[in-house]
DNA sequence: TAACGTTATGTAATAATATAACATTTATAA
DNA sequence: TTATAAATGTTATATTATTACATAACGTTA
């Protein structure tokens, strides 16, 4: 049972427009593409973002600097991601693999640490893409 | 066995430094010390990071905006890559499991996407800071 | 309702990270 | 040598992200 969050309205403003897109998007790109709505500044754009990503409706995909919508209805938090990203057109998925998740969920080693959250992101061709 | 790179002088100066640094290093941190050796702009710094990465010398952490040098002997390349990161005092180790090394490398799902190259962050506190 | 604490917003300035463009030099190899 | 690739030096600029401060909206409870 996911918890429902009321975003507020930049929040929702930014959501609806990266998840609209279907894809990635940078933070600057969504400034540009709201601006006719009122935001107008980099930290407002940040904020909003930086609340999604806290509440898992958006993840950050690190190695590219954007910002993509949860495509996983079950995650609640952006804690246990894993991200699939196609070095040729630039197209990211999400990846939703209950033993994938269960093995880095599960994983530990002889470090002593507790591992409490883990972002994954693996590269390559896209289907398209290696057909070209 | 490993590809000896004969390291250029930037490249050298850079590499020496992150190493004995023992942790992440960012690049104009990097900048900073290096001035005294002539090394003055940010793009010196750049290039050379870029091909320490590419040959595997040291990794990015994506998540910091940070590199560190490997700590696996057997990194050729930065292609498939796992770290630990304490998120209370920063701490980095690169993690060396074959098991977790062969999972991911072996992963493969429906998307039609081979995949070649992988990274992984975990996140946590480390035995130091848990304890405190 | 009133008071309080929390969350969100607005705005300006600036910090931090990274690359483009161009000229020159050094290393490698045919 | 000649050519080719790799590395360097330098200036400027692009991109990504945060600090600081003021104000407004919201939710809770007295
Ligand atoms: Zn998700
Ligand atoms: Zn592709
Ligand atoms: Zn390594
Ligand atoms: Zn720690």
């Amino acid at each position: 049972m996911q918890k429902e969050h009321n975003l507020s309205k930049n929040q929702k403003i930014i959501f609806d427009l990266i998840d609209k897109s279907g894809g990635p998007m940078k933070a600057y790109s969504i400034l540009f593409n709201v601006q006719k709505k009122g935001i107008k500044a980099p930290l407002q754009v940040y904020r909003a973002l930086g609340k999604l990503v806290e509440i898992g409706k958006i993840h950050k995909i690190e190695s590219r600097n954007a910002f993509i919508a949860c495509q996983n209805s079950s995650c609640q938090v952006s804690k246990a991601t894993a991200f699939s990203i196609c070095e040729s057109c630039e197209n990211v998925s999400e990846i939703s693999n209950s033993k994938l998740s269960k093995y880095l969920s599960n994983f530990s080693d002889n470090s002593g640490m507790k591992y409490s959250k883990y972002n994954l992101e693996f590269f390559g061709l896209c289907k398209k893409c290696k057909s070209k």
